[in-house]
DNA sequence: CGAATATCAGTGACACTGAAATTA
DNA sequence: CTAATTTCAGTGGCACTGATATTC
């Protein structure tokens, strides 16, 4: 398996690949920006909107690590994160009783509020970018997406 | 409306469309840190390198216009893309013979020997991100994004 | 003249790293 | 003391807008 090519540039499976490559970074784009415009009215950006969602659908309030763990990024840019939301009044820091180098972020009654708005601009934003598929194949897209993104058995761990 | 918004509402009901969304950004974001990680010691970036691309598959000299239009970037930016790109003597602007406002840019050489080695390389990553799909899927996937990216008329009120 | 083309200047979004402070 | 947690400081990537030549 892995016929690996040697023509690189005229294999088929090659430009599979990178053709699915372009398409989701068009199609991310295109959602991002979309998102962008929609969100700015209400003080929020592409990536704080997320980190909204995330806090408000954790049962019980997230640590700093923790959300940077679900959002995959760096626990720093996490802090910047919510250093964004608290500004604008949509999430809290609050002391973490039992580790007091910890901090626990909460969402405020305005967050609750705007992230119920934002869910129905949102939703009609991704209607319009996913409408032209049918649910079936939304269905589909979801499934393959989420087959791209789950951990799977990997040689040769990136460990430093 | 979720009236009763208890803490534990994870949802999996939660629409299919933000889902999608979710997933989407995710695939994204790995798929762009990988392959910035794999350009970096090539000097490029995932833009530039997305830029680096576009020219050297296009049958001739483009315009830097020309070329904003088919990154779907504003103008200027693209300007900064081709300033990167000179930077590093990987393309060229040259005047256009038959329009004085207009620069056109090529790849150098050392462009087109760097797209044939990245080409490479980006392949065993994207291999590596979209090997969790069998080569059916890999299609299936490339059609359904395809058909989100296709230009389509505005339409108001969905299936449902 | 108005329109198109590219660039200059400044800014915003979002991620990173490395170093420091606090606490376990 | 070592490790974990967060934050500070600085930087890099990549896009935007508005203003400014230059040329059509």
């Amino acid at each position: 398996m892995t016929t690996t090519a040697d023509s690189a540039t005229t294999d088929p499976q090659t430009d599979l690949v990178a053709q699915i490559a372009e398409e989701l970074a068009r199609a991310f784009r295109r959602m991002r920006r979309g998102e962008m415009k929609e969100l700015a009215p209400f003080g929020l950006t592409f990536a704080t909107a997320r980190v909204l969602r995330i806090l408000g659908r954790a049962p019980e309030p997230m640590r700093i690590g923790d959300l940077a763990a679900r959002l995959e990024i760096a626990p720093r840019s996490a802090t910047s994160m919510v250093d964004a939301l608290e500004q604008v009044s949509l999430a809290e820091r609050r002391p973490d009783p039992s580790d007091r180098r910890s901090v626990l972020v909460v969402v405020t009654p305005q967050g609750r509020e705007l992230l119920d708005r934002i869910g129905r601009t949102r939703l009609e934003n991704a209607r319009e970018l996913f409408g032209a598929l049918g649910e079936v194949q939304q269905g589909q897209l979801l499934a393959l997406l989420s087959a791209l993104n789950e951990p799977r058995p990997h040689h040769q761990g990136s460990v430093a």
